[in-house]
RNA sequence: CGGCUCGUGGUGGAAUGGCAGACACAGAAGACUUAAAAUCUUCUGGGGGAAACCCCGUGCGGGUUCGAGUCCCGCCGAGCCGACCA
């Protein structure tokens, strides 16, 4: 038994491969690796040559983690690679790097559970990913690699921070400018980088602060304790100053619409009005928010969020005891049930009421926790009869509903309408306005205008935008992350020095959380102490912060005196137009958070002057995901996760990388499937035996077939063919049809022979960028041979296509009759039309089909078609 | 509940509004071989026909058009995302 399976084991393994793989492309990968193949110089470096035009390619740098990478990731790295690779032969300067995204939880994670340094586990982890990405033979500059948590980076990482802190929005001019251009009292209150009171996942069985990946459904994803929020000092970055600039910017970008949009809802900006309401018998006022002003004369009743201070302060004491028991049991709903019970509606009166400004009606103040603190003021008008949720509302606590716009168009006002009727449904969309003084007859627009008018006027409200957008939480309490450059005393903060950064993190073998608040650098007492009477800051920064500037740094990767060259910076980012990186691909998964945070920081380094371009990317390519061969999402629980190294080593990274190409369409969802690796195994194995023969001895040499003889009219037209269609899809990231087209090219000299060795001369260049260690392969073996094949298929010429070859004599137009094809016919290019339309009309099939009928309409599409409406 | 994306053979997919199914996978038959693997050749949407050929067919129902897989409207289904955003 033994020894048959190990015969089995043996036949599996020394099986031989159809050509020969395992030997040459470990040896191409070397030898890039050895020469820097693929390093691109900088201007001012040497080598530069100015004449070139450049090309930015970039993918999403990964972070490291301990499982390595399955096929999957792989995807949108091959894409780039490919386009670095033709756009290389194209001529261009390209710059393609590749980083590490290191700082993060499971690093940390794993040392609290350890003790050993996550510096130690993200090395390994990064030495691992390089070596993946390397076996796929990538053609990334590794002189430039990066990793966010090298402190030769993150001490401009520290340094970005720094041109935030020390700068403000200036309404004005529109943009950033110094801190001492603020002419204020309280420049603190006006900074990028600001301090601020806010809440945070608190879990108390764990006693620490949690990241909101690490609460699932409002409990820890590590045991499930509960979890609660906290205020808790932390540092904030004002993104919501730059919102309009956020918004205003897409449209000028070569992005998926999908991403656009989600950005746009996302910064939710809605213009409206802000509305005071006077609360009755006391100083108190009820600002709340409205994209409807035109619906005044309908707000039946207000609502303030649960947690709203106003609360406190005008429940009346009849109330208070029913309005302290509701804001208790919301404050221990978690997220999850607080939506999922979104359904029913429940709230409590607080007993007060205040003063509609439009008609001066009093109405009732009740608390709800259909509204959000965040949002907004917190506080709303209630417009049942307008609005689903106020509807539902008043319809469970039997609140009045007055009915203050009218569907019909028609409606001019005039008729009256009996108020404040129980409804059956509730009308959000615009119309005209009834019931509502000196709106009544107006559209929707016109009142929205003429009420603001009329607030404005009183003194009680103004025209006002919101945004969803919130600042941005920046602080962290974790150990694995960069840590603030600032130093507390006396209670108010301060920047280091310039001269002082990096600022790294101590030395630690206790990364556990303290069990209170205080994140875990506070433990490392030398290093808080800063001086005698100044601290230094212990939160870090949140994983994003590396990743919003790193493909700036790759510009130049090792300069130490500057985040980035100003010359490096200003020749690959810019461009005609809006400038940035030229091509940007990444998971959808970045759409909104990563995206908008480096556009943020991007415009604050272009405000302060110091990047040349408004946007960091100007095309974005979102790769869809690779599903398992089951349909479903790769994932070590559901074991169905396919890893490189499989792949490779049963068919070859050339195999891997064509087949990723050809699965589909980059931006969309697919299975994976191995037979499908097998095809374009196959193909490849076509385009080896193409040039070479296995002899007697199963040696591989060059075929005796191949040729240096011409190429026949119709083997040139497919290789032109082939060369246009190559071209075009590259440029549109059509991978998978330049693949078949490759295929269609292929075919048509594997049976020839003679063989005409200029096939080669064209196809392995168009392949080499899918498939770079075969090309590189045979080019060098046919190289001893042919003329033509100087140098390396990496650098060869890109071939251009000659229009010439491509025209035929004779072209093929089809007829239809009504439009449905009946019949074609094979006609001289410059034929007149009515010589066509004669040929066509003569047909048998088309006499038969017209006979007894008549044509009432000719259409002649010059080149493709004739179709004969007949009756 | 809302938004986005997408529905084409047994499968992955192709098709500037103009021949639906390129290129592959799987399947069938054949050639080579002692045999297998590999390779090569042919067939392969459905129905009818001995054949030439004919009819039907891109989730469903409408519309625009000489002509719709493609554009517009409505529905059904799948996937992703957001969720009480005032």
């Amino acid at each position: 038994m033994g020894f048959l399976r190990d015969c089995t084991i043996i036949f599996m393994t020394s099986q031989r491969k159809q050509f020969p793989f395992p030997e040459f492309e470990s040896r191409w990968q070397a030898r890039w690796l050895e020469e820097g193949a693929f390093r691109c110089p900088n201007p001012g470096d040497p080598d530069f040559e100015a004449s070139k035009p450049k090309y930015y390619v970039l993918d999403m740098f990964p972070y490291p983690s301990g499982d390595g990478l399955h096929v999957g990731h792989v995807e949108g790295y091959t894409a780039t690679d490919i386009i670095a690779r033709s756009k290389r032969m194209q001529g261009f300067n390209v710059l393609h790097p590749m980083g590490w995204d290191a700082f993060g939880l499971p690093a940390e994670q794993y040392a609290i559970r350890t003790g050993r340094h996550p510096r130690e586990t993200t090395n390994r982890n990064i030495a691992n990913f390089r070596s993946q990405l390397q076996s796929l033979g990538f053609s990334y500059d590794w002189s430039r690699e990066i990793s966010t948590t090298h402190p030769e980076y993150f001490r401009w990482t520290q340094w970005i921070f720094l041109q935030l802190y020390n700068s403000w929005y200036n309404p004005d001019s529109r943009k950033a400018e110094p801190i001492s251009t603020y002419t204020g009292s309280d420049p603190d209150s006006v900074r990028l980088a600001y301090v601020a009171e806010v809440p945070v996942n608190w879990c108390p069985e764990l006693g620490t602060v949690l990241e909101n990946e690490e609460v699932v459904d409002g409990k820890s994803e590590v045991g499930g304790f509960a979890v609660e929020r906290r205020p808790l000092r932390q540092w904030m970055l004002r993104i919501t100053a730059y919102s309009d600039r956020l918004l205003e910017g897409l449209s000028a970008l070569d992005w998926p619409e999908g991403v656009k949009l989600l950005q746009r809802n996302w910064i939710g900006r809605s213009e409206g009005a802000s509305v005071r309401f006077q609360v009755s018998n006391s100083e108190f006022e009820i600002e709340v928010f409205t994209t409807r002003p035109d619906t005044l004369f309908g707000a039946t009743y207000m609502v303030l969020s649960p947690e709203h201070p106003l609360v406190a302060k005008i429940t009346t004491s009849q109330q208070s005891e029913e309005v302290l028991n509701y804001q208790k049991k919301v404050s221990s709903k978690s997220d999850l049930e607080r939506t999922e019970l979104s359904k029913e509606k429940t709230g409590v009166f607080t007993g007060a009421c205040a003063v509609n400004p439009a008609n001066g009606e009093k109405v009732p103040v009740w608390i709800a926790d259909y509204v959000l603190l965040s949002y907004g003021t917190g506080a709303i008008m209630a417009v049942p009869a307008h609005d689903e949720r106020d509807f539902e509302f008043a319809k469970a606590f039997g609140l009045p509903i007055r009915e203050v716009v009218r569907k019909d168009p028609a409606y001019t006002g005039g008729t009256p309408v009996p108020p404040d009727v129980p409804q059956a449904t509730c009308f959000s969309g615009e119309g005209v306005a009834v019931n509502s003084g000196f709106l009544d007859g107006m559209s929707t627009g016109e009142a929205k205008g003429a009420m603001i008018g009329f607030l404005e006027e009183q003194g009680c409200g103004l025209k006002t935008v919101t945004t969803k957008l919130r600042d941005w939480l920046f602080s962290r309490q974790r150990y694995w992350g960069e840590p603030f450059p600032i130093i507390w005393e006396e209670g108010r903060h301060r920047p280091l020095a310039e001269h002082e950064l990096p600022v790294i993190q101590p030395e630690m073998v206790d990364f556990k959380p303290t069990g209170t608040s205080e994140p875990p650098l506070a433990k490392a007492i030398e290093w808080v102490a800063y001086s005698e009477t100044a601290r230094r800051e212990t939160n870090t920064m949140p994983q994003w912060a590396g990743s919003c500037w790193y493909y700036l740094r790759f510009c130049d990767s090792r300069l130490e005196t500057r985040f980035v060259g100003e010359e490096a910076e200003k020749y690959w980012m810019s461009s005609e137009g809006l400038g940035g990186v030229d091509l940007y691909v990444g998971g959808t998964e970045h759409a909104v958070l990563h995206l908008l945070y480096a556009r943020f920081w991007h415009k604050v380094l272009f405000d302060l002057g110091h990047v040349s371009s408004p946007e960091p990317f100007r095309k974005l390519v979102n790769q869809g995901m690779i599903l398992g061969p089951d349909g479903q999402k790769m994932s070590k629980s559901r074991g169905n996760v396919v890893t490189p190294e499989h792949v490779i080593s049963e068919y070859g990274a050339d195999s891997l990388r064509l087949y990723e190409m050809f699965m589909g369409p980059l931006e969309q969802m697919k299975p994976w499937s191995m037979k499908g690796v097998e095809g374009v195994y196959r193909f490849l194995a076509r385009v080896w035996r193409l040039a070479m023969k296995e002899n007697q001895e199963g040696q591989w040499e060059i075929s005796p077939d191949l040729c240096d003889e011409a190429p026949t009219a119709s083997q040139l037209r497919v290789l032109h063919a082939t060369i246009k269609k190559v071209t075009d899809d590259f440029e549109a990231m059509a991978f998978n049809t330049a693949i078949a087209q490759l295929m269609v090219g292929t075919n048509e000299f594997v049976n020839a022979s003679p063989r005409p060795v200029e096939s080669l001369r064209i196809l392995l260049p168009l392949l080499s960028p899918l498939a770079p260690h075969l090309c590189e392969e045979l080019w060098g073996i046919l190289g001893t041979t042919f003329a033509g094949f100087e140098g390396h298929a990496s650098k060869a010429p890109w071939p251009t296509h000659d229009p010439g070859i491509l025209e035929v004599e004779e072209i093929e137009l089809i007829i239809q009759i009504n439009g449905k094809l009946k019949d074609k016919l094979r006609v001289g290019k410059s034929l007149a039309e009515n010589e066509v339309l004669a040929l066509a009309m003569a047909l048998p099939k088309i006499q038969e089909a017209v006979s007894g009928k008549t044509i009432h309409k000719t259409i002649l599409v010059p080149g493709k078609l004739v179709n004969l409406v007949v009756k």
